[in-house]
DNA sequence: CTCGGTGCAAAATGTTTGCAAGTAC
DNA sequence: GTACTTGCAAACATTTTGCACCGAG
């Protein structure tokens, strides 16, 4: 087996990742992938179309903003906090966690004794000042999964 | 000391708030106050709009918008999934967990095993597909609370 | 060559701001 | 009476959509 640079076989799982989905390998869908693989920040698209551009000087930012929902689909990121939703408000102030639903963005409070105990790390607490824990589960619902089988 | 019925004791509730905070008590933010406290669904504004507009006629979406903001910063509700922010990506698939300033929204990663380790509860996992778990933290981060002390 | 991908422009959606008029205290 | 609130309208930011052209396979 050849040796190859770590820069190398990311490009080739990236190439395995897009013919598994029957997706062509463009110039900007590469370029796209090697800025956010390397971001650290948990990039908004906006973020990553502006480092984009300085390689790929006309990429749009619709195809960055398209990609990466697109990656996103593939699992190759994942969406984080803020999830591009409008702001929503819980009145529930007593310990609780949430399951998020990805496809529909419902949020089912549910309770869990053992999640509400769990111990702040001291290196975060040693730095921050931690307000307020809780789980977030993220998967399908119930309705989501009848919907489409 | 006098009985009051569970609803008069949420309005003396929310009427000490205020004073404590030195807000006025207007019949827009006890309107506001009284659907976000029943509403299950993790409403946003809108949908609070949409509610309340029903009681007062002609009460205005900035009005609902920001008494709802007031509130969160009071600590009467507070903002979840989403929060209003751009959809934001991670790159990063392994098990790991976040802080999250509510004041820069920032993100953190942190890497706790015993977290990786927690149990899904059965009752969720009976019904819905669990794709991922993580626990976020909230809190100021380091330099929030530089700034501002 | 073909179909999916891209860039552009416009529309849709959600949020914020400035200000004059109104109202709780 | 005063300062805080409100409603309105406009500005702003972000995301989505439609379509003609382009280029990877």
């Amino acid at each position: 087996m050849p040796k190859m640079s770590s820069k190398e076989s990311a490009l080739n799982q990236f190439r395995d990742k897009c013919s598994e989905h029957g997706l062509k390998v463009t110039p900007q869908r590469t370029a796209i992938y090697e800025e956010v693989l390397h971001s650290k920040e948990h990039p908004t698209a906006n973020l990553i179309y502006k480092k984009v551009r300085k390689k790929l000087h006309n990429i749009s930012f619709d195809t960055v903003n398209r990609t990466m929902i697109t990656f996103s689909r593939l699992g190759v990121i994942r969406v984080v906090e803020g999830y591009g939703e409008p702001k929503r408000f819980d009145p529930d102030l007593e310990p609780h966690h949430h399951f998020r639903c990805i496809r529909c963005n419902g949020i089912i409070d549910f309770h869990e004794q053992t999640f509400d105990e769990i111990d702040i790390p001291k290196n975060i607490s040693k730095q921050f000042t931690v307000l307020h824990k809780k789980v977030v589960l993220e998967g399908i619902c119930v309705s989501c999964q009848e919907e489409k089988v």
